[in-house]
DNA sequence: GCATACACGTGAGGC
DNA sequence: TGCCTCACGTGTATG
């Protein structure tokens, strides 16, 4: 099934026998022929847009048309539902309700010597917050690699992704991610007196003082 | 031109007189039978993409096979781009290798009264840098709505969205950004002296000391 | 009448 | 061989 489809010699256009020898008044033969060569002309524009789709889908040189259609359609939806989610992602999220600090430490590269970090940080926006948070990294050690934030109606969201300076985990991931969480959550819930707690696993603590949920994830 | 398309009833489906009375052979006749129905089913699906990818174009009900197809080839062209753009800008570009800062001064919301800042930084990268421009920022009593960093192999690109606290703007939006764009100069040139050097009009310095362009830029 | 667009059945060629 | 896809010319409907 599915012969070359882009490359297919279409046989040499058995022209319709026009005059003569067959039941055909003159000029019955010749509206025939330019309604088979208006009809020539039509195949001609849509397989020309056919191709050029098949030109533009990946490895569909070899489908069948409804093959290539098909994919042509799954590619719509696709850079459809793409285009909707970057443009209303291309900067941090509106930021949420909830407080929230996540960390998490990952290797990245092929090899396993660069540690990186991705820290979140919601909470409510004051002046200073940003600086504090960027301080805070200054403070660990830590280098910036990337950085979003966004502020709208007194909350802030914010998105760090960062890299140990001398490529040194020291105490492992789990300690640094535990180091790096506390200093952001001094600096985000100063009013909040914030011991160690329970770093061990996956929690969240719902601060009823506040009505604030700090949750802390050791993975994502 | 271009009938409904997609309301279109096809005649009765005229059977290919299957029987008898043609100089047919039984097995011939059958056998054209079921091509003609497989063809059929063949026309089908692809019709059926068809009707799939007209449903998904917009205004594209009345349109022939031909410019349905023309439409698709754009549509996809078209969010493809969108997608690599978005796709590449969620994030700030890959820092360029000229040093530059910008700054410009605008007016949003309806009322004119919100000023805001909008400041790019491309610098070669340092530790602390990121937490200088932040506490630039903050010494200069803006408040950070949104921020992007990136860095990579050992260049900083940033762009940062600021509003003034108090909403005034003192004395008039070209000096806030010329104190804004000296604020960022010292921190992310702090080797270069810089002087006042003529804010006035947009201009480019070619600093051959260091080879490095400081670009201002009064519009965007 | 003319132009256009569609569905159809058929022949040809490829696995 | 049979099944598949394609291009072709034709009949027919619409404007």
């Amino acid at each position: 099934m599915a012969s070359t489809a882009s490359t297919r010699q279409p046989p040499p256009t058995a022209t319709p026998e026009l005059s003569s020898s067959s039941g055909r008044s003159a000029t019955e033969a010749r509206s025939l022929k330019v309604h088979s060569e208006a009809e020539r002309r039509r195949r001609e524009r849509i397989n020309g847009h056919l191709a050029t789709l098949r030109r533009m889908m990946p490895d569909a040189s070899q489908m069948d048309k409804a093959t290539l259609l098909s994919s042509v359609v799954s590619q719509v939806r696709h850079l459809k539902r793409k285009a909707a989610e970057t443009a209303t992602q291309p900067l941090t999220p509106v930021p949420p309700e909830a407080n929230e600090i996540t960390v998490r430490c990952y290797t990245a590269g092929s090899d396993d010597r660069t540690t990186c970090i991705r820290a979140t940080v919601s909470c409510d926006d004051r002046p200073g917050l940003f600086t504090g948070l960027a301080g805070a990294f200054r403070g660990l050690g830590l280098r910036t690699l990337r950085a979003e934030l966004a502020s709208l109606g007194g909350r802030a969201h914010h998105v760090f992704v960062l890299c140990n300076e001398d490529g040194d985990v020291g105490a492992g991931p789990r300690a640094l991610e535990r180091t790096v969480w506390q200093a952001l959550a001094q600096v985000a819930f100063p009013e909040t007196a914030f011991g160690g707690t329970s770093w061990s696993k996956r929690q969240r603590i719902l601060d009823a003082g506040c009505s604030l949920m700090y949750s802390l994830r050791a993975e994502i």
